[in-house]
This record gives C-alpha cells, structure tokens and sequence, in this order.
DNA sequence: GATGAATGAGATTTCATTCAT
DNA sequence: AATGAATGAAATCTCATTCAT
C-alpha cells in the first residue's frame, strides 16, 4: 500500500487536526502546545505552519469549523430526523432530543472549549454562537406550531415551550461539561412522560 | 489613619488572592500570568513570592480553598427558605430559584474554574458537584411533595417537576457563564406563568 | 503565441532576477525572503532552487553581477564616449561626469546595497570593489594624462586631480544614497566652469 | 569597588544599548539578533525585556534616540571654529576638515543605521540631513567669502568652491562608511596642496 | 519545468521563579 | 515588607533549504 504523496499529506493535515482537537478539549488553548501537538505526530513543528500558515490560531479555528460543521451535518440529516412528521409529538421529541444529546456526548469536549475558552470569541464570536441559539429555538419553535396546527397538543404559549425544551438540553449539556455523565437519569419513557404532561 | 504594617501586609495578600481569583476565573490557569495580577495592584512580581512561597500554584490553591469554603459554607439549606410556607406555590418558587441564582452569581468564579481546569474538575466533581445537584434535586422535591400533599398542585411525578425545575436554574446558569445576564430576559412574571401551566 | 518552453523558462528566471533585485534594494538582503519574492511572481518557493541551485545566496550574487555587467557595458560604450577626444577638456569631462551620475542615478538602489550590505562582501570583496574604484582613478588619470600632454590643461598633479573628480562624482553618490536628489544642485555650466578652474 | 547593584544595573542597561548601536550599525536592524546582543555581552537574553519591555524594536529606538541627541547637541558650530581667523587658510581649511571628519567619525554608527534603514532614512533625511548639509554649505561659504575679503584667496566663485570643500569631505565619509580608514591616505600635507593649488 | 511536503536551525518573546538588597 | 535584577526553560513562529513526484 503506497498511499500516494498526497494521499500521506492529506492524512498529516488530519492528524495535525485531530491531535489538536484532542489536546485542546482536554488541556485548553493555552494549556496546547504547536510542540505536543508535532511531536505526538512526529512531524517537524514548521510543518503545521505549512499547512496552517497563521499557526495555531488558524488550526484551533479550523478544529471549531469541523465542529460546526459536524453538528449542521450530523443531526439535522439523520435518518430518524426524516420522518419526524409522521410520529406522535412525543416520540418525535423524543428522537430530537435524543439524537442531539447523542452528539453533545460525542463532542462534549469541544463544547466545553466553544463554551469557556476566552480565545473561542475571536473566531466563534456572539453573532456565530447566537445564530446557532437562536437556531435550536427556531427548530423548537417551528416544530410545535406544526403539531399546535394539527391540534396535537394544547394551546401553550409557543416561545415557553421551545424554551423549555431548550432548558432539557442545556440541562443535559451542563451536567456533562461539568463531568456529569446523567445517561441514565431520564430515560426514553421518562422524558415522554414529561413531554406528554407539558404538551397535552 | 496609616494602617499598622500588619494591617497593610493583610491587604496587599487579600488583594493577590481577589486579582488572582478573578483572572483565574476568567483566563483559566494557564491564561492567568504572574505579571498581570501583581502589576493590576501595582505590586512587584516578586512579592507574590513573599506571601506565597510556592507561587502561582500556592496562591492557585489557596484561591480553591478559600472559594470552596465559602461555598460549602453558604450553601443554600432548608433554614434557608423556612419561611416560605405560607405563600403561592409559583411565588415561592420564584423566590427559591432567584435565590440559588443569586448564590450562583456569587460563586461563579469558582463555578468557572471547576469548568475550565481539568485538574480541579477531576478532584472535585464527584465529590462535590454531585452532593450540591443531588441537594437540589432533593430540596425540589421535599418542597413539591409538601405542597401537593397538601392540594396545592396537581398530581405529577414529582422526580420529573424536580427536574423540570432544575432545569430552569441550569439553563440560567450556562447562560450566566457565558456572560449573557439573564436577569431580564425571563421575568418573574414569565416564570410564574410558567410553573403555573406545569403545576396547576 | 504560446511562447515556447525555454522562452518561458527564461522569462521565468528573469521574474525572479527582478522582483529579487526590487526586493534587495528596497529591504536589504536580510529583508528579503525567498517566500516573498517567489509569491509576488506566482510561483513556488523550491521552484528558485531550480534556476538558482545555491539559492537566495545565488540569487543575490545574479542581481550583482548583471548590475555590474549592466555598468561596465552601458558607461564606457555610450555613443559620447566614443568622441571625446575630439572635445574640449571641460565638454568632455561633462559629458564623463553626466553619463556616470546618470547611471548612478538610474541604479541608486542597487549601489546602496553595495556599499552598506554586509553580506555583499561576500559576493563582491574589497578586491572587485577597489578594483572598480581603481578603475575610475585610472580613467581619469589616463584621460588628464594625454591632455596634459597635449598641453590643454595646466601642470598639476595627475593623482590630486582624479581625486578631485572622483570626489565630485561621489559627492553626488553620497547625497543619492541619502536619499537627497541634486539633480538640478550642479549644472553642466556650473560644473563646466568649476573644471576649468580647476585644470587651466 | 563593591559597584552598587543600581550602578551595576545602570552600567548593564548601557551595555545593552553600546552593543546594540554597534550591531544595528555593522549589520542593519535584520541583521542584528538579541541573542547575539545578550551573548556578546554575557547576559540572558530575558535579561533585555526586563530593560526594554517592547524588545529589539524599543532598544532601536532608544539607541536612535540617544544618537540623534548627541548627534544634534554636538554639531560643529561656529563657535568652535573662532580661533581660525588668524591661521592660514589651508591650515585653517585642514583644521576645519578634519574637525567635521572627526564628528562623522564619532556618528559614524548614526550615519549607516540612518542610511541603512528605509524606515529611518523616511523620518530622517528630509528633515534632519539636509539641514546639515545646508550648515556645512553655509560654514564653508561664510568662511571663503572673510578670506576672498581679506584678498587671502585668488577670486573664485564661492558657491562652487564650497562645493569642492564639501566634495573632499563626503568623499572622505564615504569611505569611511565602506570601512576604509583615510587618514593616512590623503595627509594633511596633500590636502593642503590641492587646497593650495585651488584658491591661490 | 515546476510543485508541495517536510525539515532544522534559529529568532523573538513570555513566563515563573530566585536572589541580593 | 517589598523591589529590581537576573535567569532558564519553553512557546510561537520564520526562513532557507531539500527532496520526491
């Protein structure tokens, strides 16, 4: 297996990455070094800036960038996201939340630099983080006034509920960056129960 | 009124720790220098080694110590909130969640360090986080209990109100380590209508 | 018109012979690097190494030696060169005077850099330097010596009278280099009659 | 002689300076390292941010400063050329010449950094050199003029003579500036002679 | 003829810390 | 109690250069 020239440097950009990712979500931007990162690697330290020219700032950004990304590509195009429409309101719930906590634990790491690292706001800044926010309420938003539409569930002020329902995840996201692991605390049945209490 | 050399010396050592604590909180440990905290009280460097022999670790630690103490000591307790027996289910826990919330406010330095510094989540979490959200859950659920006992409040699975609660008081609280302050987004008013829908 | 390989290739090396020659005489040697040269003509880094095996070094020492060739062919061939002997002493000495100080003037930034970089005398020791000074004493002395001869200029000391007009040449040089152009300080009539002082 | 610390210090802070001058001069500001600086001097290299916290730029610039200082307090002035009215004029030219040789010698570091530098020469030139200039002009002037008054000198056009005075003393400073030594290479004697055969 | 991957040496700077005063 | 002088280690980054393709 040769692996031609570029396909060995396209695999060196994406160890540079992943150590970064790894070493930043576990010892924070300052506490990682373009030094650990090269030498856990064993790569010249030159040759990140060969592939990140403005050095670590560009390679944490980029690390944040895959994040994004990850997150817009991952959850919203899961299959079980697909057929949301036709489940009973507490099921779909369910699968929502669910399926983003699924990936909260995935990348709680990383959640935990986006959400405390100092440095995070010169390349992730209020407008990008509130956007995203703004996003999750939206989704929640739109959701409910469907299944209020239908007359699937009572006639409850939209904007507290999707609030609610944000309140669920971000409950969820704190107990986990703050090494909570509360997999088991609520399970399916339970949040269904709670869903069907607040909706009905 | 010169204040006695002694008097002076306390100061200067209560001021390192009250820069200390406040850069720690906000730049992490690593992101905290020597130099900006003596030189924001305008002390030599050096001095830090007077007061703290082992340096930036020492005063580090003692900044734990003394935030942990204060901390254990104020924790919210039953005594606390005696006196809210005697009022409306959504006033008194309007009142209960602004208090944690105002207790949060004041901890959340030490809130962020647990956050941002490994070292301490690794020492701390279990032990202490866990007692303070268990305490939580408990004092939330004692109170529920109490008053749908007495007919105050619908028949609902009380571990899920309880939860519900919390959930409402950790997504202030991200929100309030994130620097977005709350205290206007939802109001009291908000909030009782809220509890409202899902007690009554 | 594709331009034939060589003839790019050739063009090629003349992009970097320019853009190196701008370069060194505008940031020095030490300001100048191979990444910006090869990036304000497009091309790679390595691809300098191709045409210029021993590198920027090489490169320099290619800027030097074309400024040098560029002097001697350029000088002494002018057309008025070739005539003088049938001027007058002062006719003659004016056009010499005007064609170098014209030179200087178009190849200023070059000349800075070889006269203040240090690394220049690597390239261009005290050896080709003197030589080239020499060489002006010599014309000198070589041209008053037959005129001496021809009785048109009054008995003084061959040496003493290069010097004096190496010293009108470097004169000008000197407030070149500095940054002060006297193009219009010394008119060829003022220089005219300051020579036939001097020489009758 | 114990030297207190302050005085050690004081001394050390001028080490600094003293080396760097000579360094940014021989070598240009790219060409000049802190290391090589803290080296030849034998400190650390920190040791240089603890003087000047802004590092090489702020040493730069205080040693441009410091130099245009004593550049600007020691002018030649008229004052320090009284007593010649009673000497002959090519000993009181010889005097004059090799006084002005004498300070360029003593700037000589100035004079390449202000030539070397782009940065420099931009703030500078203008300003500063020509002003200069124009005072050596104006001095020789005023000094030709008193001794064609005297009939002392043969009648010649002052303005152009003054430029040949000027002439030897650039051609002298160039030299300088390229490293050659002059003052043996036209005594006193020979200069004397061509001023002899030029005003008498 | 031309490129991108990769490196080693070294430059500037930061930082916690020690020590004499 | 307090300071300034001084350091060593390490961090980020630059740069000329080599090599395989």
């Amino acid at each position: 297996m040769p692996a031609s020239r570029s396909e060995k440097a396209a695999e060196t950009r994406k160890n540079l990455i992943d150590t970064a990712r790894k070493s930043f979500s576990e010892n924070g931007y300052k506490g990682t070094t373009v030094r650990k990162i090269s030498k856990s690697i064993d790569v010249s330290e030159s040759l990140l800036y060969h592939y990140f020219p403005n050095g670590k700032r560009e390679l944490f950004a980029e690390v944040m960038k895959e994040e994004l990304e990850a997150f817009r590509r991952e959850v919203p195009n899961d299959e079980a996201f697909k057929m949301l429409d036709s489940l009973l309101v507490q099921d779909a719930l369910d699968i929502i939340l669910t399926r983003i906590l699924e990936f909260v634990r995935r990348h709680i790491d990383i959640i935990r630099i986006i959400i405390l690292e100092k440095e995070v706001r010169e390349f992730l800044h209020a407008e990008e983080m509130c956007r995203f926010m703004d996003g999750v309420d939206c989704f929640f938003e739109k959701f409910l006034r469907k299944r209020l539409e239908k007359g699937e569930i009572r006639d409850i002020d939209i904007e507290s509920a999707a609030l609610f329902l944000k309140g669920l995840l971000l409950n969820r996201t704190l107990l986990f960056i703050l090494g909570v692991d509360v997999s088991n605390e609520i399970s399916s049945e339970k949040l269904k129960e709670i869903i069907l209490r607040f909706f009905k």
